[in-house]
RNA sequence: UACCCGGUGGUGUAAUGGCAACACUUCUGAUUUUGGUUCAGACAUUCAAGGUUCGAGUCCUUGCCGGGUAACCA
């Protein structure tokens, strides 16, 4: 079909070109994603989107989204909008293909009085924990429920009953009838049903009795005509009681394929600390954007294609293995360097004076809107007598390798004229407050007709005209590479990283943009990628979020030579 | 301790019995009106030991190391 020739595929892909060309299901290729609508969806959760609507896209199938919803307990509506709207911004569409494993509640009722009728399931009265002690070890054979033999017709009439919501929750389940000494754990009579007077989030006060994941979920599979069920490697144990159920039903059966979820490091994916996170207040909600949500990244400013590129670049292996971070921000530097416009912003402000430009006059130099893109066009910036320059491009003692400002050295000022420090102006402390420079005004434009060099280029904007903004600078959400790995009588939050947020004030904007709309990203020259943050960011008061910082040689250098 | 699954540069992957390849990171250098981009170069005897084979990262055996699994969670 459509699927990449010459380019090696993944070893899911090859099971799925290999069934397509072998003319298993007829050809048909049907993958699907179930997240259960328990949490937001995070950056691992992209890797299992890109992977199965991907794959429906390659090889001519489709791909559906079913929302596992058995444990009414933990699952809420929110949850699923959410979840619908980060799948849609990921660039993925479901179409008419919807579903919900609570649509199916009835359907697995139907299958469940046919397996207690084949005597291959029955009510069970013990409790969670004597469930537990007959369960036995590793080392540790099972031991048989003492209602494992009850009749056919007892069965049925114990589980209408369940049904009826004649028993309080706990006091029975539908347990199926396998092998309690089987080596393999889910094998020794899984629960199938437990009893649960809960409000459902869309079946309301209809059931009393939820099914489990393992027995929803492959049946859902079957139901829905499923080709390719993948998975991730934690429910490899579970493959031979996926295939116990179909085969026990003789229903359509799916192939269950396991792959290794995304571990990225210096931060979690774990829906439960991330609700934790959420929940007590250390970040700023699902969507702040140093979370590895969807919502997080978004509102970081990342863009979906570079999300969908490092899916693509990290592969798909059984191998349990942490992706750098680099390879990410790789993915969202190279696409903003392709679209971004370039802006000039100066974050840490230092006043400079330009002596010898008359005063009360302004003009406006031409910049490039982007190098990379030559449809961006250009715009103009206005220039001045005073203007702000990065205090960072200035320092008094300055190494030989320091291409910047200092004291009697020549800098160009981006798009504009040369520029040399004359003298610093100093407050009563010893902080630097302004600089005394002068210009030259042959060298508009950048260029020295009599041909003299100068080393850097340092970014500015004029002081008249700048607009005031507020930025934040975000760092890694953990200290560590690997957060889960916390050391004995550690709380994996204490690994959270304090300087993780830096909220910068009064930081000075070239004024075109004043005009910013929420969600637009920019490249501040020499600083990195911003964007307007959807949530605070108010035509009086600009919010920008860095998405990510520009590589930075010098700063490489410094900590090189100390 | 039982069962299942893994192990290729610092990181993520490729090589489908035939010259260990690609991307990222790091380091060199060139170019540059962003210390960005771009370009060029450097960085491995494939966990170990045996075996099969003309030939093994790949197949077999054993060992070592890592992960998962004993919810009425998913």
């Amino acid at each position: 079909m459509n699927a990449p020739e010459n380019e090696s595929l993944d070893f899911v892909r090859q099971i799925v070109a290999d069934d397509q060309s072998n003319g298993k299901h007829a050809g048909r290729v049907h993958t699907r994603f179930p997240p259960e609508p328990n949490g937001y969806l995070h950056i691992g959760h992209a890797k299992s989107i890109c992977l199965n609507f991907g794959i429906a896209e390659q090889y001519g199938g489709k791909c559906n989204l079913r929302f596992d919803d058995t444990n009414p307990e933990k699952e809420d509506t929110e949850y699923v909008e959410a979840i619908k709207e980060d799948i849609r911004w990921l660039g993925f569409d479901w179409q008419d293909r919807l579903f919900f494993a609570s649509d199916y509640f009835d359907q697995l009722y139907q299958w469940a009085i046919q397996l207690i009728r084949g005597g291959h399931a029955y009510v069970c009265d013990q409790t969670a924990e004597e469930v537990r002690e007959y369960r036995g070890g590793w080392n540790k054979e099972g031991r048989n429920s003492p209602y494992r033999e009850r009749s056919v017709e007892e069965n049925l009439d114990l589980f209408e009953r369940m049904k009826q919501g004649e028993f309080a929750d706990g006091e029975k389940t539908l347990r199926a009838k396998i092998d309690m000494t089987s080596a393999n754990m889910n094998l020794r009579d899984p629960a199938m049903y437990r009893i649960r007077h809960v409000h459902h989030h869309r079946t309301g006060d209809a059931w009393c009795i939820y099914p489990t994941y393992d027995w929803a979920h492959g049946q859902s599979d079957s139901m829905e005509g499923i080709t390719h069920s993948i998975c991730t490697l934690e429910f490899e144990n579970h493959r031979p009681l996926y295939d116990w159920y179909l085969d026990h039903l003789g229903a359509h059966h799916p192939q269950q394929i396991e792959f290794a979820k995304l571990v990225l490091s210096y931060t979690v994916t774990s829906k439960r600390k991330l609700l934790e996170l959420v929940q007590g207040d250390y970040v700023d909600g699902w969507d702040d954007p140093r979370m590895p949500t969807l919502s997080g990244f978004r509102r970081r400013g990342f863009t979906p294609e570079s999300i969908r590129q490092f899916c693509n670049k990290i592969g798909v292996t059984k191998f349990n293995s942490l992706t750098d971070l680099s390879l990410l921000e790789q993915s969202i530097r190279e696409h903003l360097n392709k679209i971004a416009p370039r802006v000039m912003g100066v974050l840490d402000p230092l006043k400079v004076v330009i002596e010898n430009y008359p005063e009360g006059e302004s003009e406006m130099r031409n910049a490039i809107n982007n190098p990379e893109d030559d449809a961006a066009g250009i715009r103009t910036i206005p220039f001045g007598r005073e203007l702000y320059i990065e205090r960072s491009d200035f320092l008094e003692d300055a190494p030989r390798k320091f291409f910047r400002l200092t004291v009697g050295r020549e800098v160009r000022l981006r798009y504009a004229y040369f520029l040399k420090c004359e003298s610093v102006v100093k407050n009563d402390a010893g902080e630097i407050v302004e600089l005394r420079c002068t210009y030259d005004p042959e060298t508009a434009g950048g260029k020295a007709p009599d041909g003299r060099k100068v080393k850097g280029t340092i970014h500015w904007v004029s002081a008249e005209h700048a607009v005031d903004a507020e930025v934040r600078l975000y760092e890694h959400l953990f200290t560590q590479e690997n957060p889960s790995d916390v050391p004995e009588g550690v709380d994996w939050k204490e690994l959270l990283n304090p300087d993780s947020l830096k909220v910068l004030t009064h930081c000075k904007l070239e004024p075109s943009l004043a005009e910013a709309q929420s969600g637009d990203r920019f490249q501040f020259e020499r600083n990195g990628y911003f964007c307007v943050d959807a949530q605070d960011s108010t035509a009086d008061k600009l919010v920008f979020n860095r998405t990510v910082s520009l590589k930075d040689g010098w700063s490489k250098a410094k900590k090189k030579n100390g």
